[in-house]
RNA sequence: GGAGAGGUGGCCGAGUGGUUGAAGGCGCUCGUCUCGAAAACGAGUAAGCGGCGAAUGUCGCUUCAUGGGUUCGAAUCCCAUCCUCUCCGCCA
């Protein structure tokens, strides 16, 4: 969340974020609500006072003579004081509530608009040819070739690496299984990854794929997203939409030492998202699932170098495109487009040939201290002083896309896939993913 | 799943209704001592929110797992939830 003071100090400011966002806040209410907390409060700190300095008085009382009366004349201010905390307790929540409604400040100088304004930042294929846009380019600026291969979900039906129809069987729509080179090929792309970040030296964690709310609404996805999450009925559990739920409240109320910063994990897990797509084009072949496998890297700085690890973070992020030969290309996003708790965001797109399409791999973002005030993540500075840390995070990479995007590029007329170098050693040396008839 | 014990400051740990934000110890910081270090000694050492102030500040309130309740008053009593530990059962 925003803090109360921002809202309370920078209120056009905070207007003008929502703006650019395309949204709207309950900006008048929340100054309102700040306005009575905090007159009540003070209302409220009084007769607590009071009610102390007679707490003492009758502890001391010599006769209980004198004992009684002084009870009895504390007694009224009692009821008075109820009816205070009460009113203040319900304004506190309330306000909290709103406040939880509040996106994150986009940064200034991200492009205004939607979707559509986004800028491409950068443009390459595997490790050659790679161009920068000093001047970024916008989306218009380019046309979409059309599909030129194999789609992956023909790829993946005819020679076996993808059984939809038994996925689709046993757990409904949306739901694949991958099958012999097509399951080792994932397993191979995740521990790759994660290989890989070690060596960028971050810390790998296995973290559970289950969460409860608070750690949701400490990364901003609850109250506002539920309907795009799985709950788990009899209990305060849901399945996590991405590795950054549990790794972000990983050190929820702690206050860190400055010296341990920044710090830098890596994770794979499931992911799980109840997203409401039309069934057809958008969720062909294995692009859109309810369930699908992503490693992400969350770091933890603090506020004066997080902007620095956004590009570094970045960066990792490519050099796994990089390696592994996709053509790709990043986009900064606009102001109406970024997450609820973004202040900016990179999205790593790479060409899929077979459906003529950018897929989305990647999406790095610095959330300032937005998460770390819900979440509670703070840490002694240099000079003493307790401060919110930055958050960030970003995938490295999501698998399916990435799987697909290998087939469609790699695959020769006779099913056979070529797989990348970098790969190799994870499937035993093998050079080529190969395929199973008999299905 | 059954039986029991327990959750107090960065850590350990006292405290069973009234000057307890909380004894004592450890750790940490500063100082004395020392050529320096260690030891010893002395002092300090929570966070959140709010009032006042231009400000170094200062005053107040809250917080003893969490949420309710009893009471003039709760770390202390009652209820619920969460978590930890021990024993038994079950189990990949």
């Amino acid at each position: 969340m925003i803090g109360i003071k921002t809202i309370r100090e920078q209120t056009s400011l905070v207007r003008d974020a929502l703006k650019a966002r395309n949204m709207t806040g309950p900006i008048d209410e929340i100054l309102e609500s700040d306005l009575k907390r905090r007159a009540l409060l003070v209302e409220v700190e009084n007769g607590r006072a009071e009610r102390k300095e007679a707490g003492k008085a009758i502890g001391k009382a010599k006769t209980e003579a004198d004992r009684n009366e002084l009870i009895a004349a504390q007694r009224s201010g009692a009821d008075q004081l109820d009816e205070l905390e009460s009113q203040l307790k319900n304004i506190d929540s309330s306000l909290n509530e709103l406040l939880l409604e509040i996106p994150n400040l986009p940064h200034p100088e991200l492009p205004l608009g939607g979707e559509e304004s986004a800028e491409v930042i950068l443009i390459g294929d595997g490790m050659n040819n790679e161009e920068l846009f000093s001047t970024p380019k916008s989306l218009d600026d380019f046309t979409i070739e059309p599909a030129s291969s194999i789609p992956h979900w023909d790829i993946g039906r005819d020679y076996g690496y993808i059984d939809f129809e038994r996925g689709v069987k046993v757990s409904g729509s949306t739901f694949y299984m991958l099958r012999s080179d097509g399951a080792r090929m994932q397993r191979a792309l995740i521990n790759w990854m994660l290989d890989l970040h070690h060596e960028h030296g971050f810390e790998e964690v296995y973290p559970p794929f289950v969460v409860r709310t608070e750690s949701l609404v400490g990364t901003g996805t609850l109250p506002k997203f539920s309907d795009t999450l799985f709950g788990i009925e009899n209990s305060d559990l849901w399945l996590i939409p991405t590795a950054e739920v549990p790794i972000t409240n990983m050190y929820r109320d702690e206050i860190l030492d400055h010296a341990q910063l920044p710090i830098q994990h890596s994770a794979y897990t499931a992911c799980f998202r109840r997203e409401q797509f039309s069934a057809g084009r958008e969720v062909r072949g294995i692009k859109r699932g309810y369930q699908f496998d992503k490693v992400e890297m969350v770091v933890f700085t603090r506020e004066y170098e997080s902007w620095k690890m956004l590009e570094s973070l970045l960066q990792n992020a490519l050099d796994v495109v990089r390696k592994l030969g996709l053509r790709y290309r990043v986009l900064r996003l606009a102001s109406g487009d970024i997450g609820f708790s973004a202040s900016m965001t990179y999205d790593i797109e790479i060409w899929s040939p077979g459906s003529g399409e950018w897929l989305e791999v990647s999406s790095v973002s610095n959330f300032t201290d937005f998460q770390a005030r819900r979440a509670g993540l703070r840490y002694r500075s240099e000079d003493g002083s307790v401060k919110h840390l930055h958050t960030l995070n970003g995938s490295g990479l999501g698998i399916p896309r990435t799987f697909a995007a290998i087939l469609e590029q790699n695959v020769l007329p006779d099913g056979r896939v070529r797989i990348p170098t970098v790969l190799q050693s994870y499937l035993g040396n093998q050079e080529y993913l190969l395929p199973v008839k008999s299905v």
